[in-house]
DNA sequence: GCGACACC
DNA sequence: GGTGTCGC
């Protein structure tokens, strides 16, 4: 029994209108209005043609797209040669579309690719499917693609009858053993329709007798020295073009078109459609003829689907039986005539999620090497068209400073990507660097990238200066899901349904075994790198839709991309330390400590590691037993905090020895030690990295070190300040931070009378509140009173808990929550937003700051007491801390910006949650005090007026 | 991973 | 309430 015979009918659009045009240039056809319809007259005969006499049960026509394709960018270096589309092409190509759209005919493109590449992807597929595939074109490189139940069909012209190609006679036309040595035939010879430049002086003999010498390009190259006489300097002289003409003439196969055979079948022709455009296009006979088949419905049976309703596009499977996700946001694949116009487009949140994870062996990508000067060009030239492409570098370190560059990979469509190897050469490095210094530096392109700022950095090293709108899909995703990781790993997990490439594949496990980007090989680099740029391209999509959803994008486009910049300028910029001071302290350190040590021994009568909680605890409670009934931690040890300790220091002298002791070990080993060891040898100073995507409330933090925790309470901790000094005699450190900026906050927010006119008359703001709680005149307010009221206004912002706020205070529970009482009574209206926004919160389960930057606490409706606890003490906190976040970091922009256009010699260099510390110029010092005091009191409005303090002086410490 | 402690 | 680092 014959298994019905599946003929697939694969139409290239644009060989065929071609064709036609040329056909009839000496005489073409032109309507009574002057529209020249050869093109298009030409396309529908071939057309009608084929429908009749093959009667395919499946067809498609491919077109290639105006979006450029890597082909074109290898093409950028030929390209002058290459004539413009005449005019009456471009007018065609609409038209046989409309023509194919009232036919119901399905319309194959894919923006960066050409039809011959969706149509080689679609028939190798088919033909696994078991379908006989009919190539229809006239253009000879489809050769490369026939097989087994692929063939070329080449249209009748002129003359001569359709003729249908198969492999035997593919071989026998260009004279070779195989297939796969088309593309080396086109290599040699070039073509000069699709511009491939091939070997000059090469022609089709001479092509054929090298391969059958030689069998491939890459062969022949190695034994060109072989070859004598003037053929042999040609093809040693012009072997890269050899290599590039068979890239270029390589039909790519692995196109991200799911192939359904459904979708290529005819879902009947709209014949009044059909004969409107041709009375447009005064095509007589040909309506008579298109009329007369289906009248006899010689064209429905064969191909059409009738009445067969729109296929819906949801849980299409692509290639590898995976279900292609994110439908809507990959471009459109395939516009199947009318019927596919109004597939709905699929939010990503409605996805099933699939089962199987996709990864870069199952996903089709094409991750080009770009390692000539001439692709590099071309490269940079498709890259200057683009409204935004996005870049990843691969380096050495994970320290910018010191990182050097070992690759950059850029990407501006999905599931394509450019790598660049940049050589240890810093010379030749800095050759390569430079051809892309015009798209790094053009302000209208937008630049994309995971953790943007580690690259602005590492190519600033490299003297480039990245400019235009930029877009971190770290930070998109902070103000997506702040609470979430946003590593890219994840984010490809759970947006894509992707696992990219794993760091440790390539270069190994972490540790000192683990090698770096260097020693990887190109072709694996390429994979990781490319797939990087990719990921991130199309992550980016996504978030730069979702963000309008959640109303962040002026967050996101306003503050925190500009503040990137600011950050990486900050960081590049870094802080002088003053080393000897520290080495200093460490010695006088190392006497105390010594001393407090031995102190310690003899009151415990035994010696022991201090520095282990673990050893402490037995010492203390079970050997002194020093209480009856020690507190344990959680995990069953002693607990030896502060708190334990200090409410020991009046029984025994050995609490506050330990307590010293710790204060001077934590100096010493977190600062004293520590700092100058991370002072970078080539700049001399110290360079923290910001992270602008960890804190959920909004708040930056910052490592290596963390200069937010520098020591200030204490008298020998902040000693430590002195180490930051000025850049030279001609700076001073400058040190300007908001007073109260939280508590202001929560006054505007709650509209509180009484706190608003304290601050707005510049009253202290703990004693106002202890006046009023302890219900004593301000005069008479005892530092004691003050000491708890700060208490409790900290208290406040943290989302006050009686429990909390006794321990704070070291106080019985009865007591703190009278004066908590006594306070909500004093202050109705903070009572009032704290409730409000609990409430709120509770039925959006999300709270928002002042910029509307969200935090999502879906726990505030949580049966779990503690759980619920937590959200609705963050509930209160986070629109106040992260309020005050989104301030400073307007204020820093805004100085930033403003010290940029003043050319200022003086830096922004710290930032510490309410405070921003410069390196100032002795002339600019009075400038930057009015300026800087301005732009952060006027950051944002608010009903209550911020303040400032502002303080100069010759080192960190002194500045304040 | 935890406890302790530096900062806001 | 939010962080990061140290030492065990």
């Amino acid at each position: 029994m014959d298994k019905p015979v599946h003929k697939l009918f694969l139409l290239d659009a644009m060989a065929l209108i071609y064709r036609a045009h040329f056909a009839f240039i000496k005489a073409p056809r032109i309507t009574s209005k002057g529209l020249n319809t050869s093109a298009v007259f030409g396309f529908t005969n071939t057309l009608l043609e084929v429908l009749q006499k093959e009667k395919p049960t499946h067809l498609g026509v491919a077109f290639d797209t105006s979006a450029p394709t890597f082909r074109h960018v290898q093409f950028e270096a030929y390209k002058a040669q290459r004539q413009e589309q005449p005019e009456d092409i471009t007018v065609a190509i609409p038209l046989v579309k409309r023509l194919l759209k009232a036919m119901c005919i399905p319309i194959l493109e894919l923006d960066g690719y050409e039809a011959d590449d969706v149509i080689g992807t679609i028939a190798k597929e088919a033909s696994r499917e078991g379908f006989e595939v009919f190539m229809m074109t006239p253009d000879k490189d489809y050769g490369q693609l026939v097989e087994e139940h692929v063939y070329m069909y080449k249209p009748a012209f002129l003359g001569n009858s359709a003729e249908k190609l198969g492999v035997p006679e593919i071989l026998a036309k260009w004279q070779i053993k195989r297939i796969d040595q088309v593309i080396d035939m086109l290599g040699l010879m070039g073509d000069a329709v699709d511009n491939i430049p091939g070997i000059p002086g090469v022609g089709e003999k001479t092509a054929q007798k090298l391969i059958e010498q030689y069998d491939t390009i890459e062969n022949l190259i190695t034994h060109a020295d072989e070859i004598k006489g003037k053929l042999g300097e040609k093809i040693r002289e012009n072997f890269d073009k050899a290599i590039l003409s068979k890239q270029l003439a390589t039909i790519d196969c692995q196109v991200p078109v799911p192939f359904d055979a459904e979708d290529l079948t005819m879902c009947g022709p709209n014949v009044d459609l059909v004969v409107e455009l041709f009375d447009e296009l005064e095509f007589k006979t040909l309506k008579q003829r298109v009329l007369g088949i289906s009248a006899t419905g010689q064209l429905s049976p064969v191909i059409a689907r009738p009445g067969a309703p729109a296929k819906e596009k949801k849980g299409q499977l692509d290639l590898f039986g995976n279900p292609t996700e994110e439908v809507g946001k990959q471009p459109a694949i395939i516009s199947e005539g009318i019927a596919d116009d109004d597939a709905p487009e699929q939010a990503y949140e409605d996805l099933k999620i699939p089962t199987t994870r996709r990864k870069i062996d199952n996903t089709f990508h094409r991750y080009h090497t770009v390692d000539t000067p001439e692709l590099m060009k071309s490269l940079a030239y498709y890259l200057g068209l683009q409204d935004a492409f996005c870049f990843d570098t691969e380096t050495t370190s994970l320290d910018t400073i010191d990182a050097e560059l070992v690759g950059l990979s850029f990407s501006y469509l999905a599931g394509e990507a450019f790598y660049i190897p940049v050589p240890a050469d810093r010379e030749k490095a800095l050759e390569i660097v430079e051809h892309f210094r015009a798209v790094f530096e053009n302000e209208n392109i937008e630049k994309i990238g995971q953790n943007i700022k580690y690259d602005l950095l590492v190519l600033k090293n490299y003297g480039i200066e990245v400019h235009g709108k930029m877009s971190d899909t770290m930070l998109a995703h902070y103000l997506l899901e702040p609470d979430k990781r946003h590593g890219m790993d994840i984010l490809a997990a759970s947006y894509l349904n992707y696992e990219p490439v794993s760091i440790t594949t390539l270069i190994g496990k972490k540790g000192v075994k683990q090698g770096t980007m260097r020693d990887v090989a190109i072709p694996e680099i390429t994979q990781y790198a490319g797939e990087d740029a990719d990921i991130t391209f199309q992550l980016n999509e996504i978030f730069s839709k979702e963000l309008p959803k959640v109303n962040a994008s002026k967050l996101f486009y306003q503050v925190e991309m500009p503040l990137l910049k600011v950050l990486a300028s900050m960081e590049s910029t870094g802080v002088r330390l003053d080393i000897n001071a520290l080495r200093e302290m460490s010695g006088v350190l190392e006497i105390d400590l010594r001393q407090t040590e031995s102190e310690i021994y003899e009151a415990a009568g035994q010696s022991f590691n201090i520095s282990s909680p673990k050893q402490l605890g037995e010492v203390l409670f079970e050997k002194m037993k020093l209480i009856e009934k020690p507190k344990k931690t959680k995990t069953g040890q002693y607990a030896t905090g502060e708190d334990i300790l200090s409410d020991l220091e009046a029984n025994h002298v050995i609490a506050r020895k330990i307590l010293d002791y710790r204060e001077l070990q934590k100096l010493k080993s977190t600062y004293v030690d520590a700092l100058p060891l991370l002072v970078n040898r080539g700049t001399g100073r110290i360079h923290t990295s910001y992270n602008q995507a960890v804190a959920a409330t909004g708040r930056l933090s910052s490592t290596n070190p963390n200069l937010q925790n520098i020591p200030i309470r204490t008298i020998r901790g902040r000693e430590i300040r002195k180490a930051f000094v000025p850049d030279t005699d001609d700076f001073q450190i400058l040190s300007a931070d908001y007073s109260q900026i939280e508590l202001r906050i929560m006054a505007a927010f709650s509209g509180d009378t009484s706190m608003t006119e304290a601050f707005n008359q510049g009253r202290d703001i703990h004693a106002t509140t202890a006046s009023k709680v302890f219900g004593v005149p301000l005069e008479e307010v005892t530092s004691d009173m003050r000491r708890k009221s700060k208490m409790v206004n900290f208290g406040i912002i943290y989302g006050i808990s009686a429990f909390g706020l006794s321990q704070r205070l070291g106080i019985p529970r009865g007591e703190a929550s009278e004066i908590i009482r006594a306070y909500f009574e004093e202050f109705p209206a903070v009572k009032g937003y704290m409730d409000r926004i609990v409430n709120n919160a509770r039925e959006k389960e999300f709270v928002e700051t002042i910029l509307g930057r969200r935090r999502y606490l879906p726990d505030i409706n949580s049966r779990n007491q503690t759980n619920r606890g937590y959200a609705e003490r963050n509930a209160i906190n986070a629109p106040i801390q992260g309020s005050a976040a989104d301030m400073i970091k307007v204020a820093m922009i805004n100085i930033h910006d403003w010290m940029a256009a003043e050319k200022l010699k003086s830096r922004m260099i710290l930032q510490v949650h309410d405070e921003l510390v410069f390196d100032a110029h002795r002339d600019e010092i009075d400038l930057l005090k009015e300026r800087v005091d301005e732009l952060m009191r006027n950051a944002i409005p608010m009903a209550v007026r911020m303040e400032t303090g502002i303080g100069v002086g010759a080192n960190w410490l002194e500045a304040h």
